[in-house]
DNA sequence: CAGGATTTTATCGTTTAGGACAAGATCAGT
DNA sequence: ACTGATCTTGTCCTAAACGATAAAATCCTG
């Protein structure tokens, strides 16, 4: 199966530098923005920092953008949830 | 203006705790599942803590939830990106 | 290739997420 | 009200995010 998948941070990290790019602003320029650091802004970009969920708000502010395109795919629709009761779950101790 | 509308973590954890009720999961089941601590799961759906990115995943994971459904509404569709060129930052410095 | 700009990496100090555990607080049922 | 179940809160501890700063690496562009 898809081996070399990157992981989600990666994942997440390059749709910010792309958003970042998008809008030509350098690292420094949305360390301004978002009151995060550039290095700290690097490290996100490259998949190699687990970011706080409110980072990934004001970063997401700066750059105005959803916060939810930046999480993942806009993968159309197909999630929803098929669950209705129970659905495989297996907590019998 | 609305005045006491919760902050972005907030509304991220009460979509955690429908989506945890919705599959019948008690914070200790999804604590199991999610590998993160009951009492770090009821800070985190109370609004009281923020989370990393990989936590959030890990929760979503186990609740087989769309992570971009737990950070935000679907908001139907307007973000895209009416921003071509520069559209009104302010980095002269 | 040189030289400046941007990004990456490293170190240090502070803050905070998150586990473990225990002690309250809430909320059903009976 | 009593019991049991679930959720909340608190303390202690470790690991990791984050800012600041500086130094290395990379990317341009002339």
């Amino acid at each position: 199966m898809g081996a070399i998948e990157p992981d989600g941070l990666a994942k997440v990290g390059s749709r910010l530098r792309l958003a970042r790019e998008a809008n030509d602003l350098r690292l420094r320029d949305l360390a301004l923005l978002s009151g995060i650091s550039a290095p700290a802004l690097s490290l996100i970009e490259t998949g190699k920092r687990d970011l706080r969920l409110t980072s990934l708000f004001r970063i997401a502010a700066a750059l105005r953008a959803d916060p939810r395109d930046l999480v993942g795919e806009p993968s159309s629709k197909m999630s929803a949830q098929p669950q209705l009761s129970d659905k495989g779950y297996n907590l019998e101790d």
